[in-house]
DNA sequence: CATGAATGAGTCTTCATTCAT
DNA sequence: GATGAATGAAGACTCATTCAT
């Protein structure tokens, strides 16, 4: 996609496009940093190294330490985020089945085109900082969950808002057990399968009045 | 394990009970810097401090800060997956419905108990040595939630192992998202009751042959 | 004069002792490095390492550098205004040319007494932070002055705080080209005896009404 | 010296003229960032940026950052030279009165046509490389200052080099004083005619055989 | 010649850990 | 056993200076 985008603009101003690579292997080299010797060792003259950049190099781009690890969590929240957006936009109005489908998957693709990326990122949103960035992004998803939610012709929702945040953290959970490496043999082979089994009968059963236990028609 | 030695020594011999006093302070201060502090802010010093000793005893407790911060989160996992243990013999052969029931009173007893405590060693637990030891106590829940669900008399699992990871896992993310503090309003209020709903009938559908998709009677 | 009191006290606590000593050495350190190296290379681990202890315990008595800088300035300054002050009380309602001659020659003993630790210090008292405490320093020296100088039987001075800031500038300014080590020969022989020729017909001057021109009698 | 070469090339070439005129911004630049941030924050980059121009520039003029410091110091200095020198030969053969009112006048004069810059330069000064400077400056002032000191009709000196030196660090105190912000409200409005008072004595006392005492006439 | 990104040595500062008292 | 001063390795960050464009 961004590969249309360069071959139509014959090429970044040579500042712009040296400034962009650089940013991309500073996020790049946090990465890895991180995985290979975890957020503590994760030290900027350690970044630099790997990104085959000086440490001022590093301090051009970004004014601090937490600021660097902020916008390598931030795009790939931001990422994770506008995968969200457009599932949801793409699914408004379908049925509830279709939408926790393609919720889904497409949470699932985001987070695990890059799983070593997804799961060094787990410490540093669970820093002071990240923690905001974190939640600010999941308020971007919920919103979005909730307003495809309220679309859907075969339910209706009493507080979309909820059901949104019950829906995406209940995603991110399993997510993150597979990402954490700890999970049973055949996890990762049916999670998708599995998370569109748990989700569609808690979202459906709002669509009937006289909804209270589950299954208890 | 350690009853038999108290009941024949019904007051615990002074040494030991300064020890375990002791080591309670660490924890308690630890979990109070975590909260205030932060993790990269919570030292040795400020910890002993906060504790009303010197670090040369903390010391004495621990061998190193990782050490100590293993032992809190340690404890604090272990609390939990004790509660998990106790809710899954309990609900041992019961019929689905009470397991889920069980299990998520359960879960949020333990968690909400000390919410501070729980939310601060979500950064600890993020770092090199606490995936580990997380990843060992989830294993320890899922055992046991998989030696329950195997005896439900009303369904029969395929792979029970993965269904208490997926049901331990899609319990985590939305107590998570509440301990963060970024839920909405209502969230706290009726998360108990929406765990049930959207766990309950994801194991009951496991419960019956032919099952392909979510609500397919 | 402090050995006295030292013989007197047996000994200050070990602890306090320790501090004052490692205090102590830290500033005569400081004047060191300043002295040999400047104030651009006066950097905290030169001077731990010219004082015989390590960084750290440097910053065990000192918040940073600037804290340490200013402390010495301000250790000698103290000394200076405090020599400053006994020399007023000492002279109050003498005659002017006894306020005079002690004035100066108290100042001159303060400064010379260590002239390398005056002169280094300089520097320091030039950058931001100094400036302000210098400034105090003489603003306690001049009101201890205008007070002493509102004593003198001999004259009368329309404002005080303007004479006493000119005494004290017009005697800074010598001493400082004095220490600075670019004086001619005879100077330091002559200093005092100069300053007080300069001084006293300048404050006689006041005592007497008409006082327009000097020497218009 | 350089009004020979002026007076044949009446337009600056241009190349001479913008290097003037680049200098000159380079100048301004470094008293302005000298002001608003202190000497340790005086650094290439922000005095370059301050002076619109790159730091590659600025080595076109300076072969490092303390030469162009001590440039701005040494201009400084020299116009005030210049400005004493030219009163001490103003002032040739005059009386002392004249001499030291012309003196004080024209140094005043200098010093606070641009405050700040004095100010600012202090530190500048008394760092390593700034003391020699102004001693060599000072030393061509009290040349000249005892030169003309010499020439007086009403007044024989003895050592009219030592005389000098006090006449100009009495009277560099005060400016000092003054320059530093923290001198009484009466003060600048009185300089003039105070260093005159403290200062035409002074001289005069050296005119008459059996000096001894000041005033003992 | 101007530019300003890159460099990396050198600062300040913190903190886990030790050990003499 | 308790204490807390001392240690010094290690990290974040700055800035004078260079040099490819």
């Amino acid at each position: 996609m961004s590969s249309d985008a360069e071959s139509l603009t014959p090429r970044k101003s040579p500042v712009q496009a040296r400034a962009a690579a650089t940013v991309e292997a500073l996020h790049v080299a946090t990465i890895q940093v991180l995985t290979r010797e975890g957020l503590a060792r994760c030290t900027t003259t350690r970044i630099a190294e790997r990104a085959g950049m000086s440490v001022g190099s590093l301090y051009q781009y970004y004014p601090n330490r937490d600021a660097l690890l902020a916008g390598v969590l931030e795009r790939h929240l931001d990422g994770v985020a506008a995968a969200v957006d457009r599932a949801c936009r793409g699914n408004h109005g379908k049925p509830v089945s279709g939408m926790v489908s393609g919720l889904v998957s497409a949470f699932l693709a985001v987070k695990l085109r890059n799983p070593e990326e997804s799961k060094a990122l787990y410490a540093v949103a669970a820093e002071r900082g990240g923690a905001e960035l974190a939640a600010r992004m999941q308020a971007r998803m919920m919103t979005a969950i909730a307003t495809m939610l309220h679309s859907a012709p075969d339910a209706e929702f009493g507080d979309p808002a909820l059901t949104a945040a019950m829906l995406l953290s209940a995603m991110i959970g399993p997510v993150r057990l597979l990402l954490e490496g700890f999970a049973p043999p055949e996890f990762e082979a049916t999670l998708e399968q599995e998370l569109v089994h748990l989700l569609t009968p808690y979202l459906q059963s709002h669509g009937r009045p006289g909804r209270r236990a589950a299954g208890d028609e």
